[in-house]
DNA sequence: CTTAGGG
DNA sequence: CCCTAAG
């Protein structure tokens, strides 16, 4: 299982073969011609499975091809810059244009045991860039500015008023990341607060990264490298970071990657056992920024604690959740994917469920640390309710409850994504209360709870959820679950979930890239992983960020205060809100007189129509943002 | 289904 | 965040 190869994929690549037979021989195949190679970085198993490599593998293979530095963490990475590299060897800017149609393919990883172990190359089909590269935005909106990762919003940079509010001042904030000022505890303060929920991993080294990536990849990073000097993460050639004008696609992904191809400290351990099936749904964007809080989740899940085997339903669980946004992708992988390939369980079993939508989610290649990495594919629950006939129909059936339950069960199989979370608790309470043991699709506070203690029995999940429900308000630390009593006299849950930085930079970067409006599209290019975070959530938050950095904003610099409760937005995120109004034509009309924009050239030069440029200096932070409209 | 806007 | 109307 040590060796280590290079793995060749195109998008286009067919799985009707089942896998069996495919050769290299596939890549000249007139449908390659127009698709995108990706090099993905796996080692290959002893009985002949690919699982991509570790952080360690890939810094031993960027030994090696140290010369080419560049094109190595291009390659070593599995997916994030897959987009990259499309590009470039396709640089097609039609192709371009269909993928920021969101036809993003799966990206699945399969091996035929039978062939494998000769074999070095190994067809997989990738996911494609899902945004415009800069090189070819035709859309026009969001210039090479918004390219990659968007300049603007500089966390930090007018130090000095910043460290107020947050309760953990992002000590990151002079151009250079000192995050090893910090404690643990503060650490997992400033991953809650960026990420929007807990962690336990104490290893001070990948809570740093995870921070740092979380907020300079978000956010910062346009233009600008990163790279490590001993403990600390340097932004180098800060003043690199005023060459908006140039296409920084190149230059922003090897910075990223630097990171991922440098830091030491996520040795990911690759030890998983059933990884037969690898399933990349997600649509890839080639800049590094969108899917780090994924990333995040995955790196926590299988970086630090370790890769626990999944119980059965755990997988089958999160197996269902969050599959819409994919189905259309699986369900070719399904269609021809044979069980012979499946040992799991759980394959067996979605292969019975595959009937109607073809969802079978196993596994996902995700990246970590610039190093792919199966894991069991995870995403937070879905927020739709359940069908209202199958609430009705539970109605009805009162008496029935095992049956109706049946009948839950069924249809939440058969039908793709289950009510979840956001089911009412009404619902819950029926299930608890209802003499069946063993639903399979209870609520979500049991199924919550079910991610959090995977090996607790049934009997047991019940019982905390009823202790749960009991408390008239409650958080989990996990989710900011809230229930709130309802007028029926039941607990529901509040489908509400606080915005994390992270979401918010992401939100903002969306328009920037989309434009105010284009919800859904956002949704799909930057809330991919954020299955929680429906289009109307996007545009419910952008509708609070306008109000938010129109309200008190320009009085105070900083932080704006607010309350205790949600974690301030960083003045830089609400001037860029601002700057985005202002081209989305949001402003208020009462503030849209140039008060607002001190520095910033007027919009007219923007909205010219010509490929123009302008720039927001603000103040004493390097803080530019180039549009092209 | 997506978007916009009111609640 | 929810709901609804409208495209």
């Amino acid at each position: 299982m040590e060796t280590v190869v290079g793995v060749v994929g195109s998008d286009e690549e067919k799985i009707e073969e089942t896998g069996v037979n495919r050769n290299s021989s596939a890549l000249y195949s007139p449908k390659q011609i127009a698709s995108p190679v990706v090099y993905k970085l796996v080692r290959v198993e002893v009985d002949g499975r690919l699982v991509p490599a570790t952080d360690d593998e890939v810094m031993k293979v960027e030994d090696f091809l140290e010369h080419d530095k560049t094109e190595m963490c291009v390659i070593a990475d599995t997916g994030q810059s897959v987009g990259c590299i499309s590009l470039e060897r396709s640089s097609s800017g039609k192709l371009q244009l269909e993928c920021s149609k969101g036809g993003s393919q799966s990206d699945n990883m399969k091996t035929d045991p039978g062939k494998l172990n000769a074999r070095v190359e190994e067809i997989v089909p990738s996911s494609v860039p899902s945004l415009d590269d800069n090189h070819n935005n035709l859309s026009g909106t969001v210039g090479e500015c918004s390219g990659p990762l968007d300049g603007p919003i500089e966390i930090g940079s007018s130090a000095s008023s910043v460290c107020t509010s947050l309760r953990l001042d992002f000590s990151m904030l002079q151009g250079e990341l000192c995050l090893d000022k910090l404690s643990i505890r503060e650490l997992h303060e400033l991953f809650r607060v960026t990420f929007g929920r807990e962690t336990t991993v104490k290893d001070k080294q990948w809570l740093k990264r995870r921070i740092a990536m979380g907020l300079t990849n978000s956010c910062d990073v346009s233009t600008t490298s990163f790279i490590i000097k001993d403990d600390r993460w340097v932004k180098k050639d800060e003043e690199e970071s005023c060459k908006i004008v140039d296409p920084p696609t190149k230059e922003s992904t090897v910075g990223a990657m630097n990171i991922n191809c440098n830091d030491p400290s996520t040795a990911q351990n690759n030890q998983n056992e059933e990884n037969h099936i690898v399933s990349e749904k997600r649509p890839r964007d080639h800049n590094v920024e969108y899917d780090f809080a994924n990333e995040d989740l995955q790196a926590e899940q299988s970086g630090a604690k370790r890769i626990r085997k999944p119980t059965r339903r755990y997988i089958e669980e999160l197996s269902e959740v969050d599959s819409r946004d994919y189905n259309q992708r699986m369900s070719s992988a399904s269609k021809n994917t044979g069980l012979a390939q499946m040992s799991s369980k759980s394959c067996v079993r979605s292969d019975r469920n595959s009937s109607s939508e073809g969802r079978r989610v196993v596994t996902r290649l995700d990246s970590i640390g610039g190093s792919g990495i199966q894991v069991p594919y995870v995403s937070r629950v879905r927020r739709s309710r359940p069908r209202k006939n199958i609430m009705s129909l539970m109605k009805f059936h009162p008496a029935g409850m095992d049956m109706a339950a049946e009948l839950v069960n069924k249809a939440l199989e058969v039908h793709g994504p289950q009510p979840d979370s956001e089911s009412d608790a009404s619902d819950c309470v029926m299930k608890s209360r209802s003499a069946t043991r063993r639903i399979r699709q209870p609520c979500i506070a049991e199924r919550e709870k079910d991610k959090q203690y995977p090996v607790m029995g049934i009997t047991e999940l019940e019982q905390d959820l009823t202790a749960k429900q009991a408390d008239s308000c409650s958080y989990t630390s996990d989710d900011n679950i809230v229930t709130v009593p309802t007028a029926k006299g039941g607990m529901r849950r509040k489908h509400h979930r606080a915005w994390t930085l992270v979401e918010v930079m992401k939100l903002v970067e969306g328009v920037s890239r989309c434009g105010a409006g284009r919800w859904s599209e956002i949704k799909r290019l930057a809330f991919a992983s954020y299955s929680y975070r429906t289009s109307v959530d996007l545009k419910d938050k952008w509708r609070n960020l306008l109000k938010a950095s129109f309200a008190q904003a320009p009085v105070d610099e900083g932080f704006n205060s607010r309350k205790h409760g949600s974690a301030p937005i960083p003045e830089q995120i609400l001037v860029r809100v601002r700057e985005l109004a202002e081209l989305n034509a949001q402003v208020p009309p009462n503030l849209s007189s140039g008060k607002l924009t001190v520095g910033t050239r007027s919009v007219q030069d923007a909205s010219s129509g010509v490929t123009q440029m302008f720039m927001i200096l603000k103040e004493t932070s390097f803080f530019f943002m180039v549009h092209l409209k």
